[in-house]
RNA sequence: GGGCGGUUAGCUCAGUUGGCUAGAGCGCAUCCCUUACAAGGAUGAUGUCGUGGGUUCGAGUCCCUCACCGCCCACCA
């Protein structure tokens, strides 16, 4: 038997408890068998960097919310937990910590010595992860809890890349990648932050080469050519100089050669349309230009290009910590023209080589000018420093190469194949989302026709569809489906949806203008690649047909699937010719298929050393975590998955790759919602993070305002919006714990406290009660009339009070079905606001206050609270799962026999659950909704604030009972007679005399007008008071009147709005006017 | 350079197809420890809805302009 509750929430010794209690009863485990439709979501993997922050503390809350809500309405839902091995952010850390604690540098170990470090960071921060997310209530499947570098997603990641290789999606390229010189590893492009820095444009005079030019010319005056850069240390890998063919000086110019300084080797002038032209008038890059383009192909991505346009040598002069090198592809011969010069600059930073060379220049007098630049330069994300373009050897995922044999066609107004993994993440996208050339140009038309205003909008297409996505596509005759995408009629087509859907866009720009993905990292925390090679070639040359043991077998694996062959820039498959310096790549689909392994490494062979970008194995999650690539009971009944919730940062890092990968491996879309959550800034609208040390941890918060609070007050944060600020202090309650907190959170702890009591009054009421009303309340005559008359709930309680059963339970309907419309929509916050006023203002300030009196007399009254509580714990539960358990289990105790008792009100079903969290989801009981109960309960409760009003305004102290008449007209006397009597002796603390049409106004009594009728407080008059607040009464008055009588008085108005409103608007005025009238007779009284 | 979002009460934010006499929480003021809750109750004060135009009977809500704040994307010599 539930003992007393205590007078306040505290979460600490609740939460617990519950979270045993759930535990025990494995109330998050689902399995693909169990009944009601799949409903799955998959955590998105936090980083085991560190422990979780806000923006972790809102996402996670947002997806338990929905599961707990769909697990209740029935679906066999399963939310998949887990961890990111985050690669490149996981190593720093801890080469980081080492270095502290150690003071040695990771190349000091061995790569397994050094990976176990890692790996014992993982654990202690996977630990950490996994704690906070119980801690917040978080309802996963925790016997499902994957890791992406543990055995099942190893697994799948080896399988993934083995099908791409196979699928030629997967190739070895020379590229410049965004290389940061201090992790020395590649980054991916959106691992680049651009940070603005105050740079130096520098004008380097490169001296023209004698030729016969100059014979021909002698009248010339250019013996120099000025370039202008941003980076002179980079001139030493100079290759060329450009100028643009429209530049006058470019003819003379034409054929001529430069002695670059310093290295002393003559390279071409080039002519070429990207070099901008002088213009002291122009855009920014215009007034700095010289018209002269030094290009440097090694060292800068522009000029990487012209180096292929014009064949130009590639001359790398950086080591990969970016210090000048001559190690690295910087031609010996090359080198030697420089000499001691050359010498003193080799080993220096790429920063002091700068310095040293514009200082060279400037005492050679070739230096013209440099001018302070303001300019964003890209940086590492991981360890701040300037990302370096750099030649280097590279895995690739080819994400626009057309897919299989069939040639598909382009996607309209792109570069993108139909049949890519680009073109798959844009035909899944939904319809309505997407803008595409084609059938934008209908949606537009039909839009803007005849439509003055749509004018703009149809120039910009986009605008059209984003403005009204709705009305755009019922308007148009159907969705006409492109030429090219009808065809294929695949099922994934469509089927991904955004919300907010502003964010589509992103994501379509993204796969439009999408280039390779370079997956392969300089790490040693990932999983490794797995391809082998031979460093170097063997004289002989492999071929098929050539007496070749090891090539003979590999062929008969390749055979047997258990391999793949690149070389020569192809796949090989055994009938091919290999030129002498083909490398060869081995794609081994198990590596511990070790009888290919050994082989290979017998030969020579090695594998790779480097490994997958950590965003290779989460773009597998939504298969890996279900157990792919083995075709198991959970794939099929859970992938796609319904809902992925995430921030909009990763759209691109992660929905994106997941999209391609779960189409081209399972022709599935990986979810078919994605719900973009609001990012958390601090009190300054700057994000959270580690390095400004303003996160938060979650836990933190939890202390301070309870799990419950803290989810409450995130889930009423999420609104559409793109940001949400949360000021943070530290907290200095009870001789202040040193944490954080933020007062942000106080409405969430404070509701369930309020819920908390609200449910503790009940059941003292409930629990004695239960045993003498054995009987139930006789039958209604007339079961309830959906929308009518509302329900006269019992024959034996007051009918005054019925009033308020009828209206507490329409505003219950009403909540139910506002807030499960709020959760389909993804609307949090109205789902978390609506209960709040239901509970709070309508449930307690008004229908508990009301009932006080009689509730213990009145068996109906009982059953209605009961029924209140029973629902509004359901609907709370998503979001505040702790206090909503805890209550639920007296509940159950106190009116154990509810159900029967809702099911008479209106056929309500709440069956009977031990554990709420497998209590079913309330549907919305029509029948209760009572739009006249709602309306003359709101009469009443004008009434109670008026009197209390003049209470107020008179000081009467709140104890002091006092004598009350009214006077209302004979229309509504018949009813409303008895009713106000009692709310009003109950809630006004007033003592009601007599009401009825005829009553006078007693000569010292105080007057509170509501609508028609008019209510005398006794023995209040005092004729100065009264008369300032008749006076301000009057002046509102005046002020509503003039407004409406002058929107009446238009008589375009009266003529074109709708005729409700007409109606109502003049229904307001009447009532102005005769409330006024009555103040103003009370003023000359006086 | 392109795109997106924000600008509503002292603070943090709602305001869903234009109809508002503009709301909530916190804070503030006055009163009340009334037998669920002082993390509470009652009452109250506070807004030219960023600027300037336009459309409309009517604009916080739609269109255009400008300003400031923030985010994303972009190969930014």
């Amino acid at each position: 038997m539930p003992t007393e509750l205590a007078t306040r929430y505290t979460p600490a010794d609740i939460e617990p408890a519950i979270l045993q209690r759930w535990n025990d009863a494995r109330a998050f485990h689902a399995e693909p068998t169990d009944a009601g439709p799949p409903y799955s979501i998959v955590i998105p993997p936090p980083n085991v960097t560190a422990a979780l922050h806000m923006g972790h503390a809102l996402n996670n809350t947002l997806q338990d919310i929905l599961i707990r809500w769909r697990r209740m309405a029935g679906d066999n839902a399963v939310w998949l937990p887990g961890t990111d091995h985050a690669g490149i952010a996981t190593q720093t850390v801890v080469e980081k910590r080492v270095l502290k604690e150690e003071g040695k540098r990771r190349t000091e170990f061995q790569r397994d010595e050094f990976v176990a470090k890692i790996q014992a960071w993982k654990d202690e921060y996977e630990a950490t992860i996994t704690n906070q997310l119980k801690t917040m209530g978080c309802s996963c499947d925790w016997e499902r809890q994957a890791f992406t570098m543990d055995e099942t997603r190893a697994k799948a990641v080896r399988e993934a890349f083995f099908q791409l290789f196979r699928g030629g999606l997967i190739y070895r390229g020379k590229r410049l990648v965004n290389w940061d010189p201090v992790t020395q590893t590649a980054l991916a492009d959106d691992e680049v932050e651009m940070e603005e820095i105050d740079g130096h444009f520098y004008y380097l005079r490169y001296p023209l080469a004698p030729d016969k030019s100059e014979i021909r010319n002698p009248q010339s005056e250019i013996h120099f050519v000025t370039v202008a850069t941003t980076r002179p240390e980079t001139m030493l890998g100079d290759s060329a100089v450009a100028i643009n063919p429209r530049d006058p000086r470019a003819a003379a110019l034409r054929g001529r050669k430069v002695r670059l300084p310093i290295v002393n080797r003559e390279v071409p002038i080039i002519e070429d349309e990207y070099v901008v032209l002088p213009d002291p008038d122009g855009d920014e890059k215009a007034r700095y230009s010289s018209g002269f383009l030094k290009v440097t192909p090694a060292h800068d991505p522009n000029d990487w290009e012209l180096g292929l346009k014009y064949n130009l040598p590639q001359i790398n002069v950086l080591a990969p910590d970016a210090t000048i090198s001559d190690k690295h592809g910087w031609p010996e011969d090359d080198r030697l023209r420089g000499g001691d010069l050359l010498d003193t600059l080799i080993g220096l930073d790429r920063y002091e080589a700068r310095q040293a060379i514009v200082e060279w220049f400037r005492q050679n007098d070739l230096l013209e000018d440099v001018k302070p630049y303001r300019h964003s330069v890209g940086h590492s994300y991981r360890s701040h420093v300037a990302i370096e373009p750099y030649l280097s050897d590279q895995w690739y995922v080819a994400t626009k190469k057309q897919i299989g044999d069939a040639k598909s066609e382009l996607i309209p107004g792109t570069d993108v194949p139909m049949n890519s993994l680009a073109g798959y993440a844009l035909r899944a996208m939904d319809m309505t989302q997407r803008s595409d050339p084609l059938s934008l140009g209908e949606r537009a038309g039909v839009r803007g026709s005849g439509d003055e205003r749509g004018q703009r909008s149809s120039q910009s297409p986009s605008d059209a569809i984003e403005a009204n996505p709705r009305s755009a596509l019922s308007q148009a005759p159907s969705p006409q489906p492109s030429p090219s995408e009808g065809r294929g009629g695949q099922p994934w087509e469509g089927q991904l949806r955004f919300i907010p859907d502003r964010y589509a866009r992103t994501f379509q720009a993204w796969h439009e203008n999408l280039r390779d993905w370079c997956i392969s990292r300089q790490l040693w925390w990932g999983h490794r690649i797995p391809v082998w090679t031979r460093p170097s070639m063997p004289a002989h040359t492999y071929a098929m047909g050539e007496p070749d043991l090891l090539l003979a077998k590999l062929f008969e694996w390749h055979r047997q699937d258990r391999l793949v062959m690149q070389g020569a820039g192809r796949l090989l498959t055994g009938a091919e010719k290999i030129g002498k310096d083909a490398l060869y790549f081995v794609c081994v689909r198990n590596d511990s298929d070790s009888e290919i392994t050994d082989l290979l490494e017998s030969e020579g062979f090695v594998q790779d050393p480097d490994v997958l970008d950590t965003w290779f194995s989460s773009a597998l999650w939504p298969m890996s975590t279900l157990g792919w690539p083995d075709d198991t009971p959970e794939l099929r009944a859970w992938n796609p998955t319904s809902t992925l919730s995430t921030a909009r940062e990763i759209i691109t890092l992660w929905v994106s790759r997941m999209t391609m990968f779960n189409i081209y491996f399972r022709s599935q879309v990986p979810f078919k919602e994605v719900f973009i959550h609001a990012m958390i800034q601090d009190g300054e609208g700057r994000k959270m993070s580690k390095s400004l040390g303003n996160g938060v941890d979650p836990l933190d918060i939890i202390h301070s305002h309870g799990s419950d609070g803290m989810r409450f007050t995130l889930a009423q944060m999420t609104t559409q919006t793109q940001d949400v600020r949360l000021p943070v202090v530290r907290d200095t309650s009870g001789g202040g714990t040193g944490r954080n907190t933020s007062e942000k959170f106080d409405a969430g702890r404070n509701f369930a406290n309020k819920l908390w009591n609200a449910t503790r009054f009940a059941l003292q009421n409930l629990e004695g009660a239960s045993n003498n009303s054995e009987s139930p309340p006789a039958p209604r005559v007339g079961d309830p009339t959906p929308g009518g008359g509302g329900l006269s709930l019992s024959s034996t309680s007051p009918s005054s009070l019925a009033l308020a059963d009828t209206w507490i339970l329409s505003r219950l309907a009403r909540v139910v079905h506002d807030s499960t419309a709020a959760l389909q929509n993804f609307e949090f916050s109205s789902y978390a606001q609506g209960l709040y006023d239901f509970i709070w203002r309508d449930l307690c300030d008004w229908y508990i206050e009301v009932v006080k009196p009689t509730l213990r007399d009145d068996a109906d009254e009982r059953d209605v609270l009961a029924l209140c509580l029973d629902v509004s714990l359901r609907l709370l539960h998503p979001v505040m799962p702790f206090v909503t358990e805890a209550l639920w289990e007296h509940l159950n105790a106190a009116a154990p026999d509810r159900h029967e008792a809702a099911r008479r009100f209106g056929d309500i079903a709440i069956p009977p659950s031990a554990l709420l969290i497998r209590a079913a989801w309330p549907g919305v009981p029509m029948t209760l909704m009572d739009p006249k109960a709602e309306e003359e309960f709101g009469l009443i409760q004008q009434a109670v604030s008026a009197v209390r009003q003049v209470r107020t305004l008179y000081k009467v102290p709140p104890r002091q009972k006092v004598k009350l008449s009214a006077k209302v007209p004979a229309a509504m006397a018949q009813k409303a007679v008895a009713r106000p009597t009692l709310f009003l002796e109950t809630l006004a603390n007033v003592e009601v005399e007599e009401i009825g049409p005829k009553v006078d106004k007693p000569a010292d009594a105080a007057v509170a007008v509501v609508g028609l009728a008019e209510f005398y407080l006794h023995g209040l008059i005092e004729a100065d008071a009264e008369k300032a607040r008749l006076s301000k009464r009057l002046e509102e008055l005046d002020k509503s009147i003039k407004t409406l009588e002058g929107r009446l008085g238009n008589a375009a108005y009266v003529d074109k709005a709708p005729p409700h409103l007409v109606q109502q608007t003049r229904e307001q005025l009447e009532a102005a006017q005769r409330e006024a009238r009555t103040v103003r007779e009370q003023l000359a009284a006086l």
